[in-house]
DNA sequence: TCGCGCACTTGATCTGGGTCAAAGATTTTT
DNA sequence: AAAAATCTTTGACCCAGATCAAGTGCGCGA
């Protein structure tokens, strides 16, 4: 859900302040009305379990306003955060029983859902829905395996950059802004959350936060929002070597 | 590719050894034959690049005999493994211009592949193709999404453990053991792979060998041949709850 | 306004795994 | 069968990041 590339297909919802990415602008008139059929809102406070691992999830849907974290857990407490929520981003897994993960509200959170099971079955109808959800699971997957560098070989400071490369991208796409040089946002995630998606304790994120606000590569207002006065610079202690097309 | 759950819906294909994973066994014959005539083989030498990473790729296809792991790398030579393609295991990426990652064969290989753009063709008209590779799909980001558990919050000896289970459970599904009690495979990574994959150095992979080895986790004959006296133990040393449903 | 709680920062110390180096062991080449 | 190349093991040492431990500062309810 962390990449771009598929927002082009999306289609405004009813009431929805966003777009489902899910939908496809393409499916026609009727299908957008069955969707609406089998429509209802889920509010959640920050904190909150949207639902346990291994739980029945007998809905799919997508992120209205606030920010919702997948994240495993082992028994002896260690979590790892998965995937990040963000406004637009679909949940659920479409002919799947049960949840594989917790989903957890960060913040205050709006989800609007679709009961699975005629959802499934509208998918079935509707070619262009089916393709639509490969196309974007192909997108969570090619985020995954590009985590799974960050995680397995980027150093600490490359890491805390990564995730700000991340955020700073998405809240661009969902700002409309062209991120020509400076950018500025907000961080939605506590250091201790920061630190359950890149694999480190709170402490070594704040750290490097700090190192990072010292050489001059971000600067923060407050504990959370931040300035980021050179992107390409950014990009390079990631140690990224593409811009994802989001530069130029 | 590591999870089992999809193989029920596999189909024999022509003349190939293996089950392609990827066809859906309800799609009726027509299909089949078509699926025949866009099919070809290819052949690959041990270390051998099958594709590399944002090249052009004109195929979809099944692994038929060998290992091919699928690798992304930074500018400065650190590699992360972020697939292991097992026989019948799945590559490509229907919809998708270019590869996300280097495939490299890394024993001899060959692979059953499909010309991309007649398979897509065969996909638009025929719904249980798109749904299994949904499926598929599915299972790796699944597969994904566990392994960064694996990188960013297991320990050495656990993360060797983990790669230990996996392998294990792939080698008895795919030789119809049923794996009670003691397992017996080959290693089908160097050391040096095996690191990549776990975000580790060669060294402190030996380093781990061999510790479980001392403990009676293992014992090996030779440098590849593994026998593991009690499953449930490595699973104990993997941090890991479940048994993924293989025992019992 | 006070004080409590929570998110965050910073310091001191420890350690798991990385780095560097030197041998085995196995396979391949000649 | 010797030589060369490759893969693996093991040792000695080091360092990035974890752990343990005080603080700081801000928001909020009483």
């Amino acid at each position: 859900m962390l990449n771009e590339r598929t927002v082009s297909h999306s289609v405004e919802c009813g009431d929805c302040p966003i777009r489902h990415r899910a939908v496809c602008a393409r499916c026609e008139s009727d299908e957008l009305e069955r969707l609406e059929e089998i429509k209802y809102y889920r509010s959640f406070e920050a904190g909150q379990t949207v639902i346990w691992s291994g739980d029945r999830m007998d809905f799919v849907g997508s992120v209205v306003t606030g920010i919702a974290t997948l994240t495993q857990t082992m028994e002896d407490g260690r979590t790892q955060m998965v995937g990040l929520l963000l406004p637009s981003d679909f949940v659920g897994r479409p002919g799947r029983e049960g949840s594989a993960y917790d989903v957890v509200a960060t913040t205050d959170l709006v989800m609007c859902c679709f009961r699975k099971k005629p959802f499934e079955a509208l998918m079935e109808r509707t070619p262009h829905i089916a393709h639509r959800l490969l196309e974007m699971t192909l997108d969570e997957l090619d985020a995954a395996r590009e985590w799974m560098l960050v995680l397995g070989r980027k150093t600490a400071r490359e890491k805390i950059a990564s995730l700000l490369t991340i955020i700073a991208r998405r809240d661009a796409s969902l700002n409309l802004r062209t991120p020509k040089g400076s950018m500025v946002f907000d961080l939605p995630l506590t250091r201790e959350a920061m630190a359950d998606y890149l694999g480190l304790t709170l402490e070594t994120v704040s750290r490097q936060i700090s190192a990072l606000k010292r050489d001059g590569v971000i600067s923060l207002q407050g504990k959370r929002h931040v300035t980021v006065p050179d992107f390409a610079r950014l990009l390079e202690e990631a140690g990224d070597d593409s811009d994802g097309g989001m530069l130029a």
